[in-house]
DNA sequence: TCCGTATTTGCGAAACCGCTAAAATATATA
DNA sequence: TATATATTTTAGCGGTTTCGCAAATACGGA
């Protein structure tokens, strides 16, 4: 299949259009450290269950997570760690940019966020 | 300034947000190969200028283009060349993905993509 | 059947997209 | 100076998409 660049460009656009939601973001961030349930994501960043369920239909389709049934409950995993480490990679950039300008003081590290504050 | 995880992930959806636009995506591409005026853009992307001027604009709040007046003209450049090597490795993973999955069929350099197609 | 888990549906508010038309801004020329 | 020209920005428009939630629905196990 011959793919131009102009849809190159389309699908990364889409692609990104994916991981520019926080909630989002926050799911990608946990589920690169362990495997997690619906319900436990909804507990772990603090929203209601059925929004945490649309974004992950969202990564679903995007085949940027899995799922694996045990009963009746469903775990979800990162389909691939590349994807954390390129999202890491963006924040640098951000939090670089943000640093110099002065709007934050210290360095942060980009890994270091954690989920939990 | 203390910032919080939350905002961290806040910010850094709405940095993804600005990204998430093909003729966005474009102009960095542009961009990271030679500075350029909103007219050259305009072309270059086959777009009406004031499309590419209202894309400027927003690239401009965020900080991830420079201005600089020449007569009537205004060149714009890349902020920081490291923000076009981290949507290579986005672009990277994307690719990966779908060469994965069959949807291409031949491995595609992501820094081959040009803009003229 | 009852319950725990997850998904789907429907909603209003807000944001986004690309365009045309109009307004600035700066240069050149008479 | 006055006027025309080149370049860019801003305003406003219809149409589309997104967000998070509550309610309703599905589904599997005990």
């Amino acid at each position: 299949m011959k793919i131009s660049n102009q849809e190159i460009f389309q699908l990364h656009a889409e692609f990104c259009k994916v991981l520019s939601n926080p909630k989002r973001l926050m799911i990608i961030a946990l589920l690169s450290k362990e495997d997690m349930s619906v319900g436990d994501i909804a507990k772990a960043t603090n929203t209601a269950l059925a929004t945490i369920s649309q974004h992950l239909r969202v990564l679903r389709e995007r085949h940027i997570v899995n799922t694996k049934k045990a009963g009746q409950t469903v775990y979800y995993s990162l389909v691939d760690a590349a994807l954390m480490e390129a999202t890491v990679m963006i924040r640098r950039v951000l939090l670089k940019s943000m640093h110099q300008r002065g709007i934050i003081a210290r360095e942060i590290d980009p890994e270091g966020v954690s989920h939990e504050d």
